[in-house]
DNA sequence: TCATTTTCTGGAATCAATCAAGTTACTGAG
DNA sequence: CTCAGTAACTTGATTGATTCCAGAAAATGA
């Protein structure tokens, strides 16, 4: 898990300030990877004291367009936040409780499946989310 | 393109009461693939004259639970509708305009991708988006 | 035709996210 | 260390998409 002062240096490489609900909003999403906007909201708000949600919003906005978190958003969920960027890992996801899991890509490139028809796109990516049900929630069901 | 007795037999089929609103639609979805709720009520409205959107809302959940309809949502988008459901097939869209075309599947059934690690979840389905630029705004960007 | 149950109506409410004006804080130059 | 400039944060208000809800209307089968 990085440390305040990698957290400082990635915000200085992508030209961005460096401040508290900055590096408080990395550090929580370092920490609970796929969490939603609010619960990032309230692990800053335990880690600073008090920060407005506007200024999450803004952060998270801010951090994903420099590359440093990627947002997530499975059918049927809010937005989502992970650290971890540029390798195009997939996502599986539970249908039951909504668990989301990370599955490496076997290309590791975008886009790493080619579309049987184009119609002509210019395709650079290519997001494959697995649905199914977790081991928790399979258990459950097999009662 | 389905007549309204098709729908009406369609309807009956999935053990659903045989309704103006819920015709009125299933022609909307056919005619507007990948169109959103509130487009879809506004051509339901041009049919009928008049309909809540609560039961638009309603119509859709149900067409959808049914299997007559698929719900799709690429991330950040709203929920979109479409009539083409059972052969799996994917969906591309672009980053620009946010057009969205469909993507024949090139296995067909599901789950038609294999995860490197699916984390002990049973996977029942791979949904693959490819996001992209269209014709159009690829020439746009070009100028 | 009628009873039953589902569906629709017409708002109200909720939720996630954005907008906006003013204040605060970070940064680089001196 | 100070200061000017500008980005970021604060504190609500607002928006858009969707859901909730009580009561009325309509579809269905007997």
């Amino acid at each position: 898990m990085p440390t305040a002062s990698d957290f400082q240096r990635m915000l200085r490489e992508a030209s961005l300030r460096v401040t508290s609900p900055r590096i408080a909003v990395l550090s929580a999403v370092h920490a609970h990877p796929h969490a939603d906007t609010d619960s990032i909201l309230g692990v800053v708000r335990a880690d600073l004291g008090a920060v407005s949600h506007q200024a999450v919003y803004d952060v998270l906005r801010a951090l994903t367009a420099a590359g440093l978190l990627r947002r997530i958003e499975p059918q049927g969920s809010v937005a989502r936040y992970e650290a971890r960027v540029g390798d195009n890992h997939h996502h599986v996801v539970c249908r039951s409780c909504g668990v989301i899991a990370d599955v490496d890509c076997a290309v590791g490139l975008t886009p790493c499946l080619t579309a049987s028809d184009d119609h002509g796109f210019t395709i650079d990516e290519a997001e494959v989310i697995y649905w199914g049900t977790c081991p928790g929630c399979t258990t459950a069901t097999s009662l």
